[in-house]
DNA sequence: CGTTTAGTTGACCGTGCTCAAGGGGCGTGG
DNA sequence: CCACGCCCCTTGAGCACGGTCAACTAAACG
């Protein structure tokens, strides 16, 4: 099918991302699209998507833009435990929860479509292998939350950070925000940081060492890798668990 | 529904999980049963349900014992993920993946069942609350995973132990599997340790230090929790990201 | 009985944290 | 236009939490 387009800017990411993991038919992937169409939501940098406790009522689809999704403590330590990227569904479902175990923050401007649960639900059960689809996303990310805490907890340091980057430009690459060796990487240290499980401070030594050892090339919100193998072996980094299509 | 038995000596776990998230139907609970029972395995303590890289063809349900769900780096390391308890499901709908990316071991003899594929999805076609339950299971292992994440990654050890006992705890409250302020706790140091991301000799130490404070008897396999409170406050525990109804 | 597995303890050490200070870029307001 | 504040990044110094290595006990099991 077409590569749909919103507002004249952008390819629809989400079909991309679905079809990596099982292709969707022509109706189903015309019938999300224009579902996703029907309500888009702009927000600025910075401020949150939902916040934990609230109760979800509709799902959010990301259209562009970066998030990430965050746990904190009472004392202010805080674990970003996932991004959330272009094309990436805000938990199929969720309005079955009455409340948010988490937040979900953004990094950057981000363009999303929200969906209300019945027509949602249409959705789902008018194409099978949307339904499946969907069934997919949901174990692909829980699989990638379980990555994270073998990266968090077995992981060293350097290790840790490299993988981190290899999967988000693996993530990145289906739905096409991968321009040859580099892609935007709008991420402060000190998001790194609370991704990994490490203080700023070492996060940012970690940093020097994978520059110094060539593996990496990140400024002004620019990552460019340009020996991808490089840096998967020093992350101990292996795709599979992403669970895109061959 | 009366509390359906499996081979004369237990009650189905299964369905009072399914039921702590959304109330499942008479004629739903009746199904899900039905087919728990047409195919049921013992395994000994162990041994691998299944293993990293294996094609998963079919869903299994825990009856009774305990599992572990773990990732392995080249080296050795091991991380377990998560712990499959007596009542959980391996994966809804896993056999929509090709490959497993984790491996699933007993940590004591288990009893579990096996639905395959077209029985499994007859099942949810069939009955609303059961496909609705299924995604409540899969969004609350999906939320755990994340508490995992922020365990790992921002609790000191100390927390980061009591925070797991208390988990364990409630989650064995709903399939009824907690007596009084016991529990059954068949998990090695080392494989609380491979749980929590430290190293055996400061696992035990940090069981010490819990001990001590009186916070927990542990000894043959049994976990004693007196005060659950002072416990839950130790590890900055709230149990809402278990998402079990109120 | 010997062997294996699980738990415990001591001693030492290193990865990564804390605290502190300073620099650069950028937006805002005087 | 400059000054100021803020955010992000960087660097140094000291230290602690938790890791590693090693030895020993106790129970389980053939």
């Amino acid at each position: 099918m077409s590569l749909a387009r919103f507002d004249g800017t952008q390819t629809q990411p989400v079909i991309r991302r679905l079809n990596a993991f099982r292709p969707l038919s022509g109706a189903g992937a015309l019938a999300l699209d224009k579902a996703i169409r029907s309500r888009i939501v702009r927000m600025g940098a910075g401020q949150d998507l939902i916040s934990e406790g609230d109760r979800p009522d509709r799902i959010r689809i990301i259209l562009s833009g970066w998030a990430s999704r965050y746990k904190t403590l009472e004392d202010g330590r805080r674990q970003i435990v996932n991004f959330v990227l272009p094309g990436e569904i805000c938990d199929a479902y969720v309005y079955l929860l009455t409340q948010m175990d988490h937040s979900i923050g953004t990094l950057t401007p981000v363009v999303y479509s929200e969906i209300e649960r019945e027509q949602f639900e249409e959705l789902a059960a008018g194409d099978r292998t949307l339904a499946e689809a969907l069934w997919c996303e949901q174990l692909s990310n829980c699989a990638v939350q379980r990555e994270w805490a073998l990266n968090i907890g077995r992981r060293v340091a350097l290790e840790r950070v490299a993988h981190l980057l290899c999967e988000i430009v693996e993530r990145l690459r289906p739905v096409g925000l991968l321009e040859g060796k580099s892609c935007v990487f709008p991420v402060t240290q000190m998001d790194m940081a609370d991704a990994t499980g490490l203080s700023v401070v070492h996060l940012n030594r970690t940093l020097q060492e994978l520059r110094a050892a060539g593996l990496i090339v990140l400024r002004e919100r620019m990552l460019t890798v340009d020996d991808l193998d490089a840096l998967k072996n020093a992350g101990l980094f292996n795709p599979s668990y992403l669970h895109y299509a061959p």
